[in-house]
DNA sequence: CTGTTAGCGCTTTCAC
DNA sequence: GTGAAAGCGCTAACAG
């Protein structure tokens, strides 16, 4: 019956020691303005009880709960999950937690997720809109005061700062390597063509193919590894089949390998094959993949610096919402030359 | 100056409502014992205000921060970013806050993660401890009276529930699966001997290769690719060569198919592969690679399960250490049948 | 049905 | 140097 599990509190610590509150107060936040004796006894005090503070009483005086929100699609995903993780080193190297939750890309899910973040009184949030252009999380963003950082896809039209790869530039690059190799058809595959990033890496497609005077095959069908199947053979027995694949997303290059594979179709002989955001066994399999590579790691801890920042900025200074001016964050991607799309690099 | 970026508090909403601070609270939390007309209008009031309660004043109240923590060596990992993954939705489930810690498997950063989980009172704890055997980790969670949970790796001697693969059998398993394709020096490859998973992994092979009266070949000196090749190198080279690898773990499956590749040995003819741990494109390289798989996603589910169920009993029941008596789960691997250890499946 | 009131554990003036 | 006391926002008796 009695609730002895309760942690000791200040005042419990206090008396003990046979001072003040207000002095054993003064001993957790440093210790300043006490006599040595008085820390010693007081601190021996602490010590004894396996006493900790309690952030909630300390957040309802101070205003700041000490942990920000990362909200994603999933983070059993590797390009979120490295994101995760070095966000969570900066939430660490400023002191706070890391609260995840995951969207599945559900409009609905996400602006739960952001309330219950804001009834936590999260000090600020990453988020990687399930859709840029909703205006439901327009508006909860605009509502909020706590600083948002976007990363992966920018909240258009909104007060935050958005971390991105250049999607665009990176599928340009990655065609334009595909006609340095004197492909002349080059086929656009991928699926969720509705996600700004896969937009994006069309048009980065498009204006290259088109810049070229090439013909542009998109085929954005390929949700899975069945429909991947059904659309390479069917580019495969059209009448100009195409010697190129561009692959605008993880899932899909995988696909399109092991259809090729599985089909045996030799690459990059009879078509080649170049991918849109890099993945472990690029380099592992037969031929490696070559593959245009997102700055991953980076962007999760230019976002969360970007946040702290803000928040930093927030505690010094005025109000966090002060010189809160929206931005946009664009990271370069890097082509890594592997075997599949013809070339033959001396590495592995 | 004015820092108007203040939320709206209960007895604002109160006020504004014109009833007291109880009825407001009452309204909040669901609305019993309120007339109907009290309760429409305290509801304008909050959606108008965009009232949200601060559950740091809650937490102070009721001991509850409905908040969980997480601790792992790292969420890049898939392994542990799929844990969380489930964790989370479970977390969700119950109206809780999944907060996410790792330790890069360093003692010291763990023990730092468990103080600061406690500090901000988290309910319940799932934690894949970096060392089962610290002395420092099973005081530390002696001391702490909220549930734990450990995943991966059991905390021995404890009073926690362990989550774990049956890393034994499946290795035994998949060894006496070789056998049974014929092979007869079976090698064992693998880094991070000193992990408890490793070890069992190792047991599992020595005792099935005894049992077979087979030669004993371990290499525990594979941590990267580097280290892979020169095993390989060695082996292959030696007089009397293996002619089956078994991997323990993700990573060293990994470099030894890579390695192999690169040597132009023919798997499975020259010899077999067979790892431990399944991971993405297992089935996508040629030819693809057997695997004793994990119940990743269900060791998350079943870890944070069984923290609710406890947490529960204790909101319900008595106190939460009650009738809390340390269990391990252990859960059941599968042998995914591939090519690479000899299978010819019909479906890959 | 509804309001008053007393804290939860902590920080922080403001006196001594 | 030190302590008393006033709340932070909320919930839960305990009266009306």
């Amino acid at each position: 019956m009695t609730r002895k599990s309760t942690h000791p509190t200040l005042s419990e610590v206090a008396r003990r020691a046979g001072v003040g509150t207000t002095t054993a107060s003064r001993v957790i936040n440093g210790g300043h303005r006490v006599s040595p004796e008085t820390l010693a006894r007081v601190r021996g005090v602490i010590k004894t009880l396996g006493y900790i503070p309690n952030p909630a009483a300390r957040t309802l005086k101070g205003y700041q709960s000490r942990m920000i929100g990362l909200i994603v699609p999933s983070i059993a995903d590797s390009f979120f999950s490295s994101c995760a993780e070095a966000a969570q080193a900066v939430a660490r190297a400023n002191d706070s937690l890391l609260i995840v939750t995951t969207t599945h890309n559900a409009a609905q899910t996400e602006i739960e997720n952001l309330t219950v973040l804001m009834r936590h009184r999260a000090d600020g949030l990453i988020i990687a809109p399930a859709d840029s252009r909703s205006q439901a999380l327009r508006d909860m963003i605009a509502r909020i005061d706590i600083p948002v950082v976007a990363i992966d896809r920018p909240v258009t039209d909104a007060r935050v700062i958005s971390v991105i790869t250049d999607n665009f530039k990176g599928a340009h690059d990655a065609v334009r390597h595909l006609i340095g190799h004197g492909y002349k058809r080059i086929a656009c595959l991928t699926g969720e063509s509705n996600l700004y990033t896969i937009c994006e890496r069309m048009r980065g497609y498009r204006k290259a193919v088109e810049a070229a005077g090439l013909p542009c095959l998109v085929d954005t069908s390929v949700e899975d590894f069945q429909a991947a199947g059904r659309s390479i053979k069917r580019l495969l027995t059209s009448a100009k089949p195409p010697d190129a694949l561009f692959t605008l997303k993880n899932r899909t290059t995988i696909y399109a390998f092991e259809t090729l594979q599985k089909l045996g179709i030799s690459i990059p002989a009879r078509i080649a094959l170049l991918g849109f955001d890099d993945f472990e066994l690029a380099s592992a399999v037969r031929p490696s993949i070559s593959v245009i590579q997102q700055p991953v790691e980076q962007i999760g801890r230019v976002a969360a610096e970007l946040l702290f920042e803000k928040l930093l900025g927030g505690r010094d200074g005025g109000s966090p919402a002060r010189a809160w001016r929206p931005r946009k964050i664009t990271l370069e991607t890097k082509l890594i030359q592997r075997s599949s799309c013809g070339c033959s690099p001396s590495v592995t």
